[in-house]
RNA sequence: GGGCCCGUGGCUCAGCCUGGUUAGAGCGCUCGCCUGAUAAGCGAGAGGUCCGGGGUUCAAACCCCCGCGGGCCCA
């Protein structure tokens, strides 16, 4: 059965039920035999998928059907990324906590378990909605982070690290959240726009009087950890004397931007009192401006550092604080300065802070101010917005603090990674060669351990007596038995402990790893190695992954380094990096802007096909910003999909019988051998489009293909050899190249389409398998996913044809044209079509005399070089009258009286002699004039010309065909069966119509036609008006 | 401040790598056609400073440089 409406919900919950039923996917799993190591970006299990992440698995899924039916065998386990702060944050909003000691307090065992139940039921989720999305994914066997045998691959990776002597402890500036009391690294951190105060402080010179070094800050709670002030050594400083309120003083900052310090601080500037360059300043001595405030600082030495990174801004004079700043730090480590850092996990001040021990710095830095204003060190404060890091997760503000922290030193492999990119196939190039480069060379060492509780433990014990360190690679180094997932994280791991050489107790180190960590094993965890090693020796490294730009920080790169690390090279052969979703305004989607489309919306209203498609039809690379209306068009397409394939079930079932029987009798007409020619270089441009990533193009060839080709023209062309005598070798011939296109391209076009390509094959070539069989040799399978992808035909391709083909619709839609402007409907046949053009246009007419004329609906057509055409020319009196002044008169005579071959010869030279002199042609306006009763139009490679005279003759016939039109019309009021004859009756003279009577009453399917009737009985009746004339027409059943 | 990408009719995009007829398509709009695929289908028309400015060239949407706007990433 063909459901006459396309109804996606139907179809797919058809074709969904019938994968199911019949296990189709578990069967064409064990298909192929060349391998094909895909491994999927895990999502972060946050329980709802979103536009972004459905893209994301639409283009792995076309990509995994696609090389499916070239027959690899693949593999195509799906990740879940589970572990981590964005769960540890949710889990802690619905027990509604506050901080870690919440946590604590609840019990770490009890938090685990809740948030390893959070990411399962989210996995199930979303697992549901991937579904839906007509993606096949190994779903009962993904790849979970949170899994013994993932943590043991995670294990192993750090194991080798350390080994290699890539592991490092060390006391460094990291990001820090205040909220999650955790480390993060730099991909976890997010910039958003932020208020702070900005502040310009006077920091008092040792040992000269009221003389000041004057700094900016925007971190007024990183001063009680000042430790040195940096200028660059290449400025040019000056000691100015300056006055405000009577009272003199002197500042030093860079000599260009003394004048705006001046004026912020309400100075007025005396004269410079001294100029040196910042390297002269190195050594200078001041005090810390809180030292009465923060006691600590009273003992220690503060002078004036170098260094490169300052820049002309603000005061020129950079604070230093090596415990709240990357740069800060480094440069502390040249100067032997210490690493002060007076604020704790929750970031309070501890009591090293002096007077501000207990206050968080969140609320410190008016506190400060307020200080500094007292004692007369705030040379000017005003606000600033700036870009400032925050926490993915729960968008704290981060700080910088200097904590012990684990390290993978990236820094020490940096060049192996940017070797092996270049050895990886990026889609586009320029995702590897210049964005992924250029995060990868500014790599700092990765920072790898997390002060929190749901992650995989950092499998480092350290002896509390001596301070050995033990790393272990594998969870039967852990000694206990494991019976669930649970045991390998904390608390449990925390519970064991080794023995030390020493005698002493080995206990583990809390932190747990970055959740990046984890993902950045995923190409060998998936795969079980090390404990399992054939699979790992057989497929890796990855040949597939693709994941969205804003991965370049995040997996691709976890990826990158955690694999040079354990294997020194790359994890994956090809990339292709694909763009971010947008709302329709190029937003990106978020909850606060409230614009955020969720994909079940979209594939309710059109159907998870049109929703492939359209997604697919961009190019992937690019951003796409999501548009409803645009996403609809490709419903529309699908529908005209439907209708084609519907028309032909149709016809081709009815003569079934007659098909299978003459089904080699085959004489292939000049269309089909078209659309076969075009059904050829489809399935090309498919193959290819597929095979080099670029997927959109594909779904452009395939509109252009399936849409405009097959229906809308091929179509239209061979509808009268469907209503041909039964088994007639022309319809026959049809029905093959019908059957030819649907299967081929269906299949084609299936790793697109897949419950529509499902459906039709089910149905439609199902129907007609032994046909199929007979003369393609190709035995039906019971899935179309069995069936492998196109063979691409060569002998069929005749691309002198296609132009030819390009040609007559050409011809055809100008001459639409013309009708229209001539108001003659198409439906009314005209004498004469005139094509005029180059060699090309001659032999398309050709080839395709019969297709043009009945298309065209004209009696005859006829080729010409080139339409006779009169030639008229008329004096430009305005550019002739100042040159020929009195002669204008015997100039317009004389123009007159040219003959066209004259005229013509003057065009073509430019020039038009008069009395003996050269003049130019703009003399003269040209104007051709075609013949009477023609319409002209162009067409992109020539012009026709149509005779849109009617004749009595002609007129007779249109008259018959505006007749049949009305009748067919009211027989389908009527609701009249097709087969089923009718009486006519007609209020119009018989010589209306004279010599059509026939035809009128075969078309119609009339018993009688009646003229100049008084409609005497039961007649069904209209009345019309039949280009002014009235007509009234009676129709009724024959019994 | 830096890196990368994008900017083409009202909308969404193709074309750019490899410069060369009149810059294409779909949607929308206006007008019309078709009527045995029909709760469908089809055609025509209007609509463009190819973001702006320079340069290279006989010739630039396309190559180069400088801006402007948007996105992603970094500082």
């Amino acid at each position: 059965m063909f459901p006459p409406i396309y109804s996606p919900s139907d179809v797919e919950k058809e074709v969904f039920q019938f994968w199911h039923d019949n296990r189709i996917y578990e069967k064409v799993k064990k298909n192929g035999d060349k391998d094909f190591f895909f491994v999927d970006g895990p999502p972060y299990t946050t329980g709802e998928i979103h536009l972004g992440t459905a893209w994301n698995k639409v283009i792995k899924d076309v990509i995994l059907r696609y090389k499916r039916m070239c027959n690899y065998r693949v593999r195509d386990t799906p990740g879940w990324d589970m572990h981590g702060l964005p769960i540890e944050v949710k889990v802690e909003t619905l027990l509604k906590f506050k901080t870690k000691r919440d946590i604590e307090k609840y019990g770490v065992s009890k938090f685990v378990k809740k948030c390893m139940e959070f990411a399962l039921e989210n996995k199930e989720k979303m697992t549901e909605q991937f579904k839906r999305l007509a993606v096949w994914m190994d779903w009962d066997n993904p790849y979970m982070t949170i899994k013994a045998d993932y943590i043991n691959a995670a294990w192993w990776t750090i194991k080798r690290a350390y080994d290699r002597g890539l592991l490092e402890k060390k006391l460094r500036v990291v990001n820090w959240c205040p909220r999650c009391e955790t480390a993060l690294a730099e991909a976890e951190v997010e910039y958003m726009d932020k208020v702070d105060p900005s502040i310009y402080v006077k920091f008092p010179i040792k040992g000269e009087k009221d003389t000041y070094i004057v700094i900016w800050t925007t971190t007024p709670w990183t001063l009680p950890a000042n430790m040195a002030v940096a200028v660059h050594p290449d400025y040019t400083y000056v000691k100015a004397l300056v006055k405000k309120d009577g009272k003199e003083e002197k500042i030093i900052v860079a000599k260009d931007l003394l004048e705006s310090v001046a004026k912020k601080g309400e100075y007025e500037i005396v004269k410079i009192v001294e100029e040196f360059s910042g390297k002269e300043l190195e050594g200078l001595e001041y005090e810390h401006p809180l030292s009465d405030e923060v006691p600590y600082q009273k003992d220690v030495k503060h002078f004036v550092c170098l260094a490169d990174f300052v820049v002309v801004e603000n005061t020129g004079c950079v604070h230093i604080a090596p415990g709240h700043g990357a740069d800060d730090f480094y440069l502390g480590q040249k100067y032997g300065l210490e690493v002060f850092n007076p604020v704790d996990d929750r970031g309070v001040y501890t009591d090293k802070a002096g007077k501000y021990a207990g206050i968080d710095i969140r609320k410190a830095n008016s506190i400060i101010i307020e200080d500094l204003k007292r004692k007369g060190l705030l040379l000017h404060k005003e606000e600033i917005t700036h870009r400032y890091g925050h926490c993915w997760r729960c968008k704290s503000p981060i700080i910088y603090r200097a904590t012990e922290q684990w390290f993978v030193c990236v820094s020490r492999v940096k060049e192996k990674m940017l070797k092996e990119i270049d050895k990886v196939q990026w889609i586009p190039d320029w995702a590897g060669s210049s964005r992924f480069k250029d995060w990868v060379s500014n790599a700092r060492d990765w920072c790898i351990s997390r002060q929190r509780y749901w992650g995989i433990p950092i499998p480092v014990w350290i002896c509390e007596r001596c301070g050995k360190i033990k790393v272990i690679g594998s969870i039967d180094e852990l000694g206990i038995e494991i019976n669930s997932d649970l045991d390998v994280h904390r608390p449990r791991v925390d519970e064991v402990t080794f023995e030390c050489e020493c005698g002493g107790k080995m206990k583990r180190v809390p932190d747990v790893f970055d959740v990046w960590f984890d993902s950045g094993v995923a190409s060998w965890a998936t795969l079980r190695y090390p404990k399992v090693k054939e699979e790992f020796e057989k497929l890796w490294p990855a040949d597939f992954i693709t994941e969205g730009h804003d991965q370049t920080r995040g997996w691709f790169y976890s990826q990158l380094g955690a694999s040079v690390i354990a294997f020194d090279r790359a994890p994956y052969k090809a990339v292709l990096m694909h763009g971010f979703s947008l709302d329709k305004y190029g937003r990106k989607m978020s909850k606060s802007l409230g614009n955020v489309v969720k994909p079940e919306e979209v594939l309710d209203r059109i159907g998870v096909d049109a929703f492939r498609l359209y997604v697919l039809s961009s190019a992937p690379w690019e951003d796409l910003k999501f548009s409803m209306e645009e996403a609809e068009m490709y419903r529309k397409f699908l529908n005209i999909v439907w209708n084609a394939v519907r028309f032909a079930y149709m016809y081709m079932t009815l003569d079934k019988e007659e098909f299978i029987e003459n089904c080699n009798k085959i004489e292939l007409k000049v269309e089909d051998k078209w659309i076969l020619s075009r059904l050829e270089n489809f399935c090309k441009i498919t193959k290819d489009a597929l095979e080099t990533y670029n997927i959109h193009k594909a779904v452009k060839a395939f509109v252009d293909f399936f849409v405009e080709d097959f229906s809308r023209w091929y179509i239209q062309l061979i509808r009268s050899r469907v209503w041909e005598e039964k088994a007639s070798p022309s319809k026959m011939t049809a029905y093959f190249t019908i059957l030819k296109v649907i299967d081929k391209s269906m299949r084609a076009m299936s790793p697109y389409i897949p419950v529509t390509a499902e459906w039709i094959y089910q149905h439609f070539i199902k129907e007609f398998c032994e046909i199929r069989e007979k003369v393609f040799e190709s035995k039906i399978k019971e899935s179309i996913f069995m069936e492998s992808f196109p063979e691409i035909e060569e002998d069929f391709i005749n691309n002198e044809l296609e132009e030819a083909m390009k040609v007559a619709k050409d011809v055809f839609e100008a001459t639409s044209n013309a009708r229209q402007k001539a108001k003659r409907k198409l439906r009314w046949p005209l004498r004469l079509l005139v094509i005029e053009g180059d060699e090309k246009v001659k032999k398309a007419v050709k080839m395709l005399e019969e297709i043009i004329k009945t298309q065209c609906n004209v009696k005859e057509i006829k080729y010409v070089e080139k339409f006779e055409k009169k030639v008229k020319a008329q004096v430009n009196y305005k550019e002739a009258g100042p040159i020929l002044k009195d002669k204008v008169r015997s100039f317009v005579e004389y123009v007159n009286n040219m003959s066209e071959e004259e005229l013509m010869s003057v065009v073509g030279s430019g020039e038009i002699e008069f009395e003996g002199k050269k003049l130019p042609v703009s003399l003269i306006n040209i104007k051709y004039e075609i013949p009477e009763g023609y319409v002209e139009s162009e067409f992109s490679y020539g012009k026709i010309y149509l005779y849109v005279e009617m004749d009595d003759e002609l007129w007779k016939e249109c008259l018959a065909r505006e007749i049949v039109r009305r009748i067919q019309e009211m027989r389908k009021i009527m609701n009249l069966n097709v087969e089923e004859y009718i009486d006519v009756a007609l209020s119009c003279k018989k010589e209306f119509v004279n010599g059509w009577i026939d035809y009128i009453t075969r078309e119609v399917r009339a018993k009688n036609i009646e003229f100049e009737s008084k409609f005497e009985g039961d007649w069904f009746l209209k009345e019309w008006d039949i280009e002014g004339e009235k007509v009234k027409i009676g129709i009724k059943r024959c019994s």
